[in-house]
DNA sequence: TTAGGGTTAG
């Protein structure tokens, strides 16, 4: 006796987190049919499909198969399920996750089936195009939503903030009828994510001044403070060891317990801080450590010189069974250079990719050149960076130029830095033009995303290089 | 008919 589509979809609904049951119910909806037009005749059949759709589609976004769920989008269509308003969000989101040339043709989609006045869609298109696209388009979506709540705005927050404009972020902020935690979070997050540490810092500050936040309307959460933590580890200005201190203090005070997020940011800031006991006090305290916890903790010792304790950890995090991905190797690989553990080095990075299956990355090859190039293994160093099956970039380059300036390598040195400033040059003199030319025309919010871009793939304008002549 | 939208570390 086959389940009731209404059974499984009940199903699905109550198992929508667990990718495994959304498997077996999936099965059942095959093999009964109810997927299929055609063989479910009753009047409400149609309805129920894009019901049974929606939530399938919904289960796998969850589960981060996302190409799956864009599939699942065309199965739909085949099988004359409708898709509506509810469908558009799922997959905008999947696009937006790791599809994101499926953004133009969802857009489309949802602009002929005329679903673009449900907020909803509008809103994860601001946060789509916030990642994809501009901020222009961003804001278009978000003037497309004619009645604006929080969500809405702390979207918009986010896509100004994410493309580099702190100050749309914050007319936008003012603008607000009323603001929640994630609005005060994510105009935070835009100060950090675009360097702004010390303004970070200060916002959250207003933040806890607010009067909401002594009615108890509005009280900080984990991403709040992993922001102003990260904040404090990265402002190098007086006061960000004390102030850190205090929001450590505030969260022993107002939280239950110490999560993986909350702790290995502030293992994360104790460690930048040079506080050792602080950093491995925090690390024990925590109860279900997990990898990234212990990749704090390793990079912390590595990078104030307690080299050899940084491999223990990774001995002893190995014998609790953790399996180390790529951020471990970056840190192991740091010890490893700081300490002039080349052995140790070369067979810790031999073993990445045999033992663990984590494919080597820039950092790491610059993290290995740099362990040779600090030996004086000039020539083992070269070696590295010619057979790389990466195009060497600024920072493997620049731990080859600094182990010839160590060596009093000239020539090997020359010849490196003449790449590097190439390098440099091509990119940033493309890049400040292109910025350039766009502020001309007025076009800052381009102009300042240019210009975040070059930070973001590390190209540094160097100060007295100048394209005017170009221009 | 009520499944769908916003912030987070290494």
């Amino acid at each position: 006796m086959p389940y009731s589509p209404e059974v499984l979809l009940q199903l699905l609904q109550r198992f929508i987190k667990h990718p495994n049951k959304i498997k077996q119910v999936h099965s059942l909806l095959i093999t009964d049919g109810y997927l299929l037009r055609g063989l479910n005749t009753q009047p409400h059949s149609k309805w129920m499909r894009t019901l049974l759709y929606n939530t399938l589609i919904r289960a796998h976004l969850n589960a981060g198969q996302t190409c799956k769920t864009l599939f699942l989008f065309t199965h739909m269509l085949a099988n004359q399920a409708p898709p509506n308003s509810h469908t558009f969000p799922s997959l905008i989101k999947a696009a937006a996750s790791s599809l994101p040339s499926f953004g133009r043709p969802l857009h489309t989609q949802v602009v002929k089936r005329g679903v673009l006045f449900d907020p909803f869609i509008p809103t994860t298109f601001v946060v789509f195009y916030g990642e994809h696209g501009s901020l222009r388009d961003a804001y278009k979506m978000f003037e497309e939503i004619s009645l604006l709540c929080i969500v809405a705005y702390n979207a918009m927050l986010h896509a100004s903030g994410k493309n580099g404009s702190v100050e749309s972020a914050l007319l936008i902020f003012e603008r607000m009828p009323d603001r929640d935690i994630v609005s005060w979070t994510t105009v935070i997050n835009g100060f950090w994510s675009n360097g702004y540490f010390a303004e970070a810092i200060q916002f959250f500050k207003k933040m806890m001044a607010h009067e909401n936040i002594g009615n108890g309307l509005v009280k900080p959460n984990e991403a709040t403070y992993v922001c102003v933590l990260s904040s404090c580890a990265n402002f190098a200005g007086r006061g960000s060891l004390d102030f850190g201190k205090q929001v450590h203090g505030y969260i022993l005070r107002n939280e239950v317990f110490l999560t993986v997020f909350v702790g290995t940011s502030l293992i994360d800031f104790y460690g930048k801080m040079g506080c050792l006991p602080k950093a491995m006090n925090v690390f024990t305290q925590m109860v279900p450590t997990e990898v990234c916890s212990w990749n704090a903790m390793i990079s912390s010792l590595a990078s104030n010189g307690r080299e050899k304790e940084a491999l223990d950890m990774f001995e002893n995090m190995k014998r609790e069974g953790l399996h180390p991905n790529e951020v471990t190797f970056v840190a192991v690989l740091t010890a490893c250079a700081r300490g002039k553990f080349v052995e140790t080095g070369l067979k810790v990075f031999q073993s990445m990719s045999l033992d663990f299956g984590v494919v080597p990355t820039m950092e790491h090859y610059g993290c290995v050149v740099d362990l040779l190039g600090r030996a004086g293994l000039l020539k083992e160093a070269t070696d590295i960076v010619r057979s790389m099956p990466l195009q060497p970039d600024a920072s493997v380059l620049g731990a080859l130029l600094g182990a010839c300036k160590i060596y009093g390598s000239t020539e090997l040195g020359d010849e490196v830095g003449r790449r590097l400033l190439e390098l440099n040059q091509r990119h940033c003199s493309q890049y400040v033009l292109l910025s350039n030319t766009n502020a001309g025309v007025e076009r800052w919010d381009y102009a300042a995303a240019l210009r975040k871009d070059m930070v973001d793939a590390g190209i540094l304008k160097i100060p007295a290089y100048s394209s005017v002549y170009l221009a």
